[in-house]
DNA sequence: TAGGTATTCTTGCATGTGGAGGATAACTTG
DNA sequence: CAAGTTATCCTCCACATGCAAGAATACCTA
């Protein structure tokens, strides 16, 4: 098995760049088409234009494939999120988190594929987990004093932060339910709804020392 | 195919129930020991003592099953939900909330085996929407003054509650991470870390108006 | 560019999947 | 209890899965 490192590709091999891209864009692809489960590797492999045996030896199933493969388009809503951090006084502090539902609409057909009841558990844990992890070094990175950056320990390795959970586990809710529905209301709607429940719980945080995370 | 409709069984064959129960018990079993992904058809239908092909006259696949099983369970999580409804000025308002947490942890094994990354994608959004449907109906009750109880329309027919789903969403993102880490903390402080968070968002929701359901 | 290395491809296999058709057995109703 | 209904079981099938061993090929480095 060859796996490209996480972060910062140095030096990878041009083949193992080509298929494992080649592989996650047909994924992708083939997501916005049917559902995953009606997806076979084999379908992957070809749509990719690589062996079958190539897929097998970079991923293990399907849904490891569906895990880095939706990891760029993840980055890129987590982008969206510093609107979470209480220091940001935006004249406007919907404006990301409207970039966040616009973020998931552009996609809709793929997000709704991966994160809905069709979709993989996998992906739905990766997703609330790097979102856990967006909250809590938000929440941090405020309550320090904007200093030192944090060593960017896995969350797995630091305390549990119920709010932050709470806070990630309530966006991903929003967003699941809002495509399931298709979407029917704008960003701009769904941010407009959605932001008063953040700051509640931003004005509690800020407010009430006795609620944080357990050690 | 043969499906016991959804409530009130009222005339159900013997063989019928016999089969669809040894199923649901054997996958539960089977879930404790390892993961779902490793648990195939034969599997289930051999600890449940029942040929495979009665399985496919059930169940389309595993996580059908899955879903199908956990119903029982979840009604008990949801049981230990009305903690959410604001008319509920118990001393300890937190009580019923650690019995979420303590129904979560008798059952870590199942619910983390179901939930967590190696579960069905199929069960976490069976879940969310019934909790969701749960916070959506207590609300309603609230609001309407305790009144005729609401038609008990699937909640695809309802209008985009963003406040439930949001609720909904968090409580499932506490639960997933706290079971992720092995219930670390007792379920009466995961509930008092959880609560305020709650309170947040009902007095936010009493108190301002402009945030409801969209329409 | 030549050479060693690493990746991909081909082939093959044991097992799991999802389901159709028909025989057998159990249940419900009159 | 007898008759008819209905679920389960058995046997087959085509296809998907996950993986292994070795040949063929593309890549990086010197």
């Amino acid at each position: 098995m060859v796996t490209v490192g996480g972060s910062s590709t140095p030096k990878v091999d041009r083949r193992v760049r080509r298929t494992q891209e080649a592989l996650q864009r047909a994924l992708i692809r083939l997501v916005g088409e049917r559902d995953l489960s009606q997806i076979s590797i084999a379908d992957v492999a070809e749509q990719a234009e690589v062996s079958r045996s190539a897929f097998y030896d970079h991923y293990r199933d399907v849904h490891e494939l569906a895990e880095a493969a939706c990891t760029a388009v993840i980055d890129d809503l987590i982008a969206s999120l510093p609107a979470l951090d209480p220091v940001n006084t935006d004249e406007d502090p919907t404006r990301s988190l409207q970039a966040f539902f616009a973020n998931l609409a552009e996609h809709a057909g793929l997000h709704r594929g991966l994160l809905g009841p069709q979709g993989s558990a996998r992906v739905i844990d990766h997703v609330r987990r790097r979102i856990t992890e967006a909250v809590h070094t938000a929440a941090r990175r405020t309550a320090a004093g904007d200093g030192a950056p944090e060593s960017a320990a896995s969350a797995a390795d630091l305390p549990l932060d119920v709010p932050a959970a709470f806070t990630a586990g309530a966006l991903v809710g929003v967003a699941a339910e809002w495509l399931r529905r298709g979407c029917p209301h704008s960003p701009a709607e769904m941010a407009a709804s959605t932001w008063p429940l953040l700051a509640a719980l931003h004005h509690l945080d800020v407010g009430t020392p006795p609620c944080r995370q357990l050690p």
